[in-house]
DNA sequence: AATGAATGAGAGTTCATTCAT
DNA sequence: AATGAATGAACTCTCATTCAT
């Protein structure tokens, strides 16, 4: 049972993703919801409110599961979890990195609050990659190649979307060819040792086949 | 001396890179190339043509420079005009690809001339990749690798500027790190001939420094 | 007391026959009525939208009237019935008999309500008349006779005052003219019967001086 | 060989008909014409003086042909001429009278000049009833009665389109019952030597079977 | 918490008309 | 005669937001 707060929020991410945030009125949100315009802007100040609560619940879902993330235990399951575990979050917050720089124009203090937020996510990102080269898993590389391997992980997680949205409208297909964008991408990137180790080929298996749930 | 059709072209191309396509009314163009909105609508049917008509222009450079490289002469180039010579138009046209997802959703004509345009790409993409395998620049890969590698390209080389943008709004040095993106996604697929070949470290030491024009 | 909607609708109608409503703005509407463009949008999606409350409006006070004629007690009157009791909500209404073409034309909703509508009345005007002859007020006739005794009943009593307003300007004048043009037209379908009734007389006197309220 | 001029009244006319005169824009009449706008406005000051030039043309082809008729010759076919001969012209100028009321709002002048017009025609219609009284085909009236059948007459003739055409968009179709509605009016005023008429009878089945061209 | 009427600016677009060429 | 670029007012309609209840 939840809130009407929670409620418009949920309505709110739909459409978004549906029409795109900027083209998604007040009107549509309570419409959908089923209460009143008066009532929504009881609840939000106004329609940036409403972008910032759910820019900050995205947050709060990938940093619970990226702090989720047991360095000990088992390292190479590092690379599943970054594939895998956030592609469902990455589907129902999909409008905020596709409309991304819309946004960024259109909402400032967004755009203040999504920048603190990038520059957080390099840092653990960049963690996470060493974590990889430690164990050797990841090729050792240069602060520089660091710096742009993350800042590409960044853009083929966040606009893979992009691209297969061009050639269908499958949302769920092409996810999962997105999936593979990133695999590939960061592919290049690994050690013998992961290339070697049974678990990567289960990976590369499952997101080849696609047989997973999203 | 330019047509006012092409004033307004070059006028909505700086209003829709500076607030954005969805942000910038007919008025605002109108209003900022002193005519009027009915003397715009004179030269254009709607909206969306003018869009279509500055998406069409941003085609035609792109296949004017695509079609303009000598495969034979000298292969190694082929890298460095895949690097630079689009970067100003890219700029110029950013908008295109940084509000991309909106506008497909907002404007159908626009959608199916991208989605042909894209289809287009991706065979020149491929060729250009295939013709730098052939001559030992690129190491060999399969069907699907290389299909990742051509999606992954178009996303790192459409998408690079979202990232930067978020951390700063120097657009000129955002784009010479975008350069970047593209120059060290491409690094781990060159062959050590590549590497081996001065040519390379010239542009990864222009890329770095970033002494060029733009 | 009335709602801001059944203001908009009045004041609607008066611009309508005023200037016609195809002349008529929204901003005209908003304006005369002393509200803003976007309360007006508030309660009606559209201009159609305003058009077809009104003209389900006038189809209940037509529908009303109709219905409670009292079939059994008084037979001659019914055509008193026909010719007066209509005359104040055609006048009211007239617009959307003398531009009904054009909004015809012009708003497709209006247009399948108008037909629906038609083929009602044509069913009540029928009875109506079946009823008169079975009284002997009015000559027996064909089916065929019968169809375009209606078709012009609805002709002549739908656009009279189109007749009418070519040549003056008073519209209580004219109105009262196109009363007899119903009662000549209906004249000569008339039995023996009738036209000894009194009654009858009485109606063609009171049509004839034009002694009536409107 | 047409001029310009003439080539713009009838597309204006073939326009004007299917979108109505106040839907259609005098860029649609050019366009559709193939000549500009400014070469429409050097032939015609202004719209309404197009409206006003095809009520001419209308005006003169309707006194064409009711000066042709030949009083003497043979009578009763004066309402065969009165049914058939202005169908065709009616047909062209439909929109004159289908839309009639908003012209007469919209266009001060055109008013003025189908004041006058009525004002003639009126005269006309008396005077062939009359002759027709004369020679017994038509019953005796008196001075109202011939005022109201006249006006009758010209709202049976003018608006029975207004009627078919809410029920069917089949324009000849619907041209073919208007015509029926215009005999089947005039019959009851009809003496017994007309209806003992062979001709008449001839007028009525062709009437009926609608087997005539328009 | 919630309603829903109200605002007014601004959106995209069309219009009759003018005028230099 | 003819072109077509240009005007600016007006059109329908949508928007984020406010506020009395």
């Amino acid at each position: 049972m939840s809130t009407t707060k929670e409620k418009i929020i949920e309505t709110s991410i739909e459409l978004f993703n549906e029409k795109g945030c900027l083209n998604t009125s007040t009107r549509h949100i309570s419409d959908k919801l089923g209460i009143s315009v008066g009532n929504l802007y009881y609840h939000f100040k106004n329609k940036e409110e409403i972008l910032i609560e759910i820019f900050i619940n995205y947050i709060k879902i990938v940093f619970r599961e990226i702090n989720s993330i047991n360095y000990e235990e088992d390292e190479i399951f590092l690379l599943k979890d970054f594939l895998l575990n956030n592609l469902k979050t990455d589907i129902k917050y999909r409008f905020l990195h596709l409309e991304l720089n819309l946004l960024l124009i259109s909402f400032p203090k967004f755009k203040d609050i999504m920048e603190e937020q990038l520059k957080k996510e390099i840092q653990i990102i960049k963690k996470l990659l060493n974590h990889q080269i430690l164990h050797g898993y990841l090729k050792p590389m240069s602060e520089n190649e660091m710096n742009f391997l993350v800042s590409n992980s960044w853009i083929i997680v966040r606009h893979n979307l992009s691209y297969w949205n061009i050639l269908s409208n499958d949302l769920i297909l092409n996810v999962k060819k997105g999936s593979l964008n990133i695999y590939y991408f960061i592919k290049p990137y690994l050690t013998q040792k992961s290339l070697d180790d049974k678990r990567l080929k289960d990976i590369e298996n499952l997101l080849l086949k696609g047989d997973y749930d999203l």
